[in-house]
DNA sequence: CAGTGGTCTAGACCACTGG
DNA sequence: CAGTGGTCTAGACCACTGG
């Protein structure tokens, strides 16, 4: 059986949207002209607008038009996401910019949350996340060496630090807090932001079955991110 | 203006179930019935179905029918936290301080987001909750009278409006997101903190079992405030 | 004003289900 | 088989938006 020409339409709509054809804002055309375009019903190619809306693909607004909805990233609080897998899902590009990896000394704080004594060797990295050229996130961590051992020898700009990680040692566990913060200047120069605007930040600790893994410092442009997630009542 | 056809139709189904005159599994009228019974086009009787299994309150199958989806499971495991209840756990003093309770048209968003009608009257309410005395949360909701009739009856200085509402509906299910933000100078104020001062947002919107109670946007000076969780993995 | 989306009609043909 | 929902047409009138 033949698909639906409805279902024909939004495809095509939304290949535009996915090509950037169609950008953020856009209107789009028209149930008249598509109606035309397609050789369908107005009805027809209205239920294609009409489900693209339901789906927040598109905004409509009578009078004006239907326009291509803002896409701002959602990730789910619940998962422990990989950066880059959750920017690729969006049909972008993701770079990654190594600032930072060496084996520094734990201060005080950083080796209590690791559980491990001051002064110890810790792997520290920093790497800054982008997508489609725009920094999107801003990613220190501390490693306990005992469960990275060859975390100075990878190359973060082709794996990430979290995906590394889980591989050699599947989580078992996690803490994590989020806050909103202004961030120093140095960061807030690489992720390309003004000094004062509000970032998130999200502090994660990750357990493996034989201990702590890492702790990371996550921090997000309040302008171009935010945690989503659905939670459901179940049984 | 009258309300739309199908949305009386809508109604009308919703109401036998509610008072369970129509329990789940049971058989509602089928598209032909009601356009008979209503006096519309098959059309017309067609898109209130198919709103209300897109909604999950009917499940519809080709060929068989249109029948009242199973009754979902009315846990409270979604005791989404509770502001006072939270800085009691602390040991400190909650205050809440009730800034507006009224009946407002709702806008264009907010109308989409809780499934309404553009101009529909919904309930609005602004409380700025205090931990001994310092502002903690403001809390803006914009509730659906149908899930809370009452609501500008309540004394939201002795009761929370998030109290209030899951009593009477409980909740099912919930939209949650979380952003970095500033605030306008009002909110400011009355959180009395610096203009600049990064804020949590945390934006939700709850469904109880036949519909959207209400949105919530909930600030949090990010000087005082950061969300916590603990995450296990599964299996 | 012309153009947009929102609602609605009275038909049609189809795929699917149970008896 | 008769009845159900799924798709679609070619019209109609309306409320709303911008110029």
């Amino acid at each position: 059986m033949s698909k639906a020409r409805f279902a024909v339409i939004k495809e095509h709509i939304i290949r535009r949207i996915e090509q950037h054809q169609w950008q953020a804002g856009d209107r789009v055309p028209s149930e008249n002209n598509l109606a035309t375009e397609f050789s369908v019903s107005r009805m027809t190619a209205r239920r294609a607008l009409q489900e693209l809306g339901e789906e927040g693909i598109l905004v409509r607004t009578q009078g004006l038009g239907s326009f291509v909805a803002d896409a701002r990233p959602r990730s789910s609080i619940l998962e422990i996401h990989s950066i880059d897998k959750e920017i690729r899902d969006r049909g972008h590009v993701h770079k990654a910019r190594l600032l930072q990896l060496a084996e520094v000394k734990a201060g005080r704080t950083t080796a209590l949350m690791l559980g491990l004594d001051k002064g110890s060797p810790v792997y520290h990295s920093i790497v800054v996340h982008h997508e489609n050229d725009i920094p999107l996130q801003y990613e220190e961590r501390f490693v306990n060496p005992r469960f990275g051992p060859d975390y100075l020898q990878q190359d973060f700009t082709h794996i990430t630090p979290s995906s590394y990680l889980s591989r050699i040692s599947p989580l078992t566990e996690a803490d994590q807090t989020v806050e909103a913060v202004t961030v120093s200047d140095a960061v807030a120069q690489v992720l390309d932001i003004d000094i004062n605007e509000p970032c998130l930040k999200v502090s994660r600790r990750t357990w493996c079955q034989q201990g702590i893994v890492n702790i990371a410092n996550l921090y997000y442009p309040g302008s171009r991110y935010r945690l989503g997630g659905h939670l459901t009542a179940e049984v």
